[in-house]
DNA sequence: TCCAACCTGAATCGGATCTTCCGGTTCCGC
DNA sequence: GCGGAACCGGAAGATCCGATTCAGGTTGGA
């Protein structure tokens, strides 16, 4: 591939995520074209259809979170802290866009392995968590994800934001759980 | 108004809100029109277009719960309790479903008075709680109601289901703070 | 009985996606 | 530099799908 088109598929990526983010869904093929300076024609040259990019970006960020997972993971820190790291992590991604993007229709095919795999590292680590006495016991790891995600997955949702926090301490083991 | 026309109505609001509880916002007016039972031209009689429908069942749910409020509210409990079962209302309700739809680009434009009275009184309540001592004080009132909305507002919400406790556990006043 | 109010659903409108295509432009090996 | 393969631009048109309209049949109720 040449350098120029290479570099017009990252652009294209970008601006569709900015304008995923910035306008919802909705956005037509061509203010995404529009918007990477790009002719429509150039567009659908690298992404046969609207479905193709989405679950391209979908797909990035999906990897992008499970190699920031892995690297969180190998560090020596309790596993709250790690749990609480990769929220802050997914707060400055467009995860939140995935989820809805993914609801209008567009069935997951090729994203599934990708969803299942992050989702698996998220359910050992809040397992681990329990163990470890920093999550509450009375709810399964997979409640634990679902919270987290609830949490971050907010639109305008921020690490430290009071709504992040109380749901953050939600999960957390008091004295009588 | 003819007594058919208005069983019509209601059949039409009820079978809308069903199918967008089941399907998501992006139901087509036809179906809702198969679904009620009639043509798809009776469906516009009643709603000149997709926008009124969907304002209509929006007010209807907001004036049902402004009702529900105001009504737990009277009763003489630990405003604690109120909130919680305010929440387990909402759980019930298709509120999530409003809020969706309202993202879909349709401003809400007389919706917006219910919308704030219905806001004040929650943030009326969560304000009362704090200072009951009920809920913890190191955030807004606002907050408070951001919390529950979204603990509420997710599909497949439940009063007593895990990730709603959690929550809700969240918000509790602890010692520390 | 009668008719205004109702209802129906095929046809129309509108807007978005997707496809095509060919002249012009740009990279990159030589 | 040069040449050509790979790219790009963007107008034009096919297609799809949901929203909306309307001419004509149906029905509640006085």
């Amino acid at each position: 591939m040449r350098a120029d088109a290479q570099r017009n598929r990252e652009r294209i990526l970008t601006c569709a995520l900015d304008l995923f983010a910035a306008r919802g869904p909705g956005v037509s093929m061509e203010d995404i074209a529009r918007a990477a300076g790009l002719g429509i024609g150039t567009l659908y040259r690298h992404f046969p259809d609207r479905r193709a990019l989405v679950e391209e970006i979908a797909a990035d960020a999906l990897r992008g979170l499970g190699a920031e997972i892995r690297r969180l993971s190998a560090q020596e820190l309790p596993r709250w802290d790690v749990l609480t790291q990769v929220a802050a992590y997914c707060t400055g991604q467009p995860l939140a866009l995935i989820k809805s993007v993914g609801d209008d229709g567009l069935a997951p095919p090729e994203r599934a392995p990708l969803q299942d795999e992050v989702d698996g590292l998220l359910r050992g680590l809040a397992e681990q968590a329990q163990r470890e006495g920093t999550v509450r016991r009375d709810i399964s790891p997979a409640d634990v994800v679902e919270i987290l995600s609830t949490a971050v997955c907010r639109p305008g949702a921020r690490p430290d934001d009071p709504v992040t926090r109380v749901m953050l301490d939600g999960l957390r083991a008091t004295a009588d759980a």
